[in-house]
DNA sequence: CTGTTAGCGCCTTCAA
DNA sequence: TTGAAGGCGCTAACAG
């Protein structure tokens, strides 16, 4: 039943019997403020319904020189399995804000990223959040100097605004902290090493879980060095085990390498978590498919994505600080159920 | 070292000494077509550098109606652990098209959905995309008939434009096939059954394996009705195994399942494959992680967000056709290796 | 309380 | 080959 083609605010204006101005503000909430009569904005608001009037953002945006758009870049966090998580929380804060997000993913290639953010700029975006799969020390896109922009998952020393990222440091910390609680205070060791070129999030778990063991009188005894991924560990903890060697705890750096810690335990016949306890990264949806299910230490994508939008918004919330959020402990079964410490 | 705030075509036309004209066919790419002199072009790249110019997208938009933009719509793509990779194909084939996506999830709030359709329409997407995150039968919403959309991984028998599906139906076929071509040509299962309403995944899966073994003068010999979880398939496998039954061959509804489906049949010491062939659906990076690897009929989810886009944009490739892709068949190694077909 | 008016930055006929 | 001028739809002074 609405409007054959193109409605605009004039032909609104026209039907309701008033002037642009005064329909224009009373689609703009501004009508108590400029206190129209409620028989005008009747007569407004049905001129509205009857012609399914759509305001054209676009006209909004040129004359307002705002777009309620976020532009959001990243190298592959659309594609990715669960940094996806990130998006979604973006969304939902853009969202609350009344804004809408423009989505562009390099897929690693430098030049279609500074593309992405040149046409973002082109459309005029609010802001860009800039996104990266793992977490990363990065070097800025020097685009991204021309608007206001938040780092989620990544940081680079001379960004002048604010910076969003997991605590890996207190990760860490929990991670060994849930093997502590549960009585594991001697052999405990961490799967896997940091693989990636600017990757930080390897040696600040590490940190963290080396200094809760210390600080509570034990200490970690040794890294079983490997790649992230599921072959790589399950070849290296067998190895590892078939040397003699026997961990009450193991601290895994993601959720992969703690599925390939598993098997490379059922091989040895080392039942998880009787004999040894295993905790590990990331919270992905595979730590709740294994059997027993895994304790893991969730990366908080989803709030990260949220808190980076909020930033960019609202910017009272601490300029170029940086938002480390705290990786909370998903329980499972895979640590030993002596004592079940808090959070 | 560029132009300290807002450049206009009027300044850089300016800065040349030509007219807006002048410079703004220059930097459309019609120079050649309008004749317009080198040295002119020359003078006002010089002056796009200068200035360091940038396009008002916006004020384009506004001009010519058309916002080289795509909507894309969807209840939980962007959270869904591997069917983000639509997202990304999407992305991928819009940044072909110089054009660049702008999103909104649902997550299954209808009022939040018609919300996003509202606002895309308001911005002037050139069309939108609407996807699902499981293969689903929907009623198309209403916003969706003002502009052009195509529907992806979702199917509404109302809608006058195109669909994007996986084969599903050719996915049932070529998991059964992989087992024939095993010689495994009796006592296959099939594991789960269709939870949700309105999904379509599984009954067609479920006919193309019939109608694959039956055309080969086998048949499916039952299915152990399931969710399409771990945990259930895990239960629901291993109950049926204690009954005594001993399959040849399981076809998981997807990869959850057939880790359900392994851990059963570990637990009652039957080895894959040696005495159980598996194949399953959906082709994640789970069938990669399990060992042996899952031999897993791929949904081509990165594929299907292209060629939505694609149709989208170039309204030749047959309008109001579905388009069911093709699921690729993932070679692993949980199907006995007597003599490996081809896909 | 409401109307008039002047652009936002760009594209594009129409003239020259 | 180039310039002048109008207008896309909307907002926001500034008057009344």
């Amino acid at each position: 039943v609405p409007g054959t083609r193109k409605v605009t605010l004039t032909d609104v204006a026209a039907m309701a019997g008033v002037s642009t101005t005064t329909a224009s503000y009373i689609l703009n909430g501004r009508s108590t403020q400029m206190r129209i009569s409620p028989e005008t904005m009747r007569r407004v608001q049905a001129a509205v319904d009857a012609l399914g009037y759509r305001p054209n953002h676009t006209a909004r945006s040129l004359r307002t020189a705002t777009s309620s758009t976020i532009g959001v870049v990243s190298d592959y966090v659309a594609s990715g399995m669960f940094s996806s998580a990130m998006l979604s929380g973006a969304n939902a804060a853009a969202r609350a804000a009344d804004h809408l997000l423009v989505i562009g993913e390099s897929e690693g290639d430098l030049g279609v990223r500074d593309r992405l953010i040149e046409e973002m700029l082109s459309r005029r975006v609010d802001g860009i959040v800039y996104a990266t799969r793992t977490t990363l020390e990065i070097e800025l896109p020097a685009k991204l100097r021309e608007t206001r922009t938040v780092l989620l998952n990544c940081i680079a020393t001379d960004h002048p605004g604010p910076v969003v990222l997991p605590d890996d440091l207190g990760g860490g910390r929990t991670a060994a902290r849930a093997l502590l609680s549960a009585g594991i205070d001697s052999d405990v060791y961490m799967v896997g090493e940091d693989p990636t070129p600017g990757a930080i999030a390897g040696d600040l778990r590490l940190r963290g879980a080396r200094e809760e063991l210390e600080s509570a009188g034990s200490s970690l005894s040794g890294v079983i060095a490997c790649e992230w991924e599921v072959g790589h560990a399950r070849r290296a903890v067998d190895a590892w085990l078939r040397s003699g060697n026997r961990p009450r705890g193991l601290v895994c750096m993601n959720d992969r390498v703690a599925l390939g810690a598993y098997e490379a335990l059922a091989g040895h016949g080392v039942p998880v978590p009787d004999e040894v306890s295993v905790v590990s990264f990331d919270g992905s949806d595979l730590a709740t498919w294994l059997s027993p299910a895994l304790t893991s230490v969730a990366l908080p994508f989803r709030e990260m994505g949220a808190l980076a939008v909020e930033l960019l918004l609202h910017r009272s919330r601490g300029e170029k600080a940086i938002h480390r959020l705290t990786m909370p402990l998903l329980m499972g079964d895979s640590v030993e159920a002596r004592k079940v410490g808090d959070a």
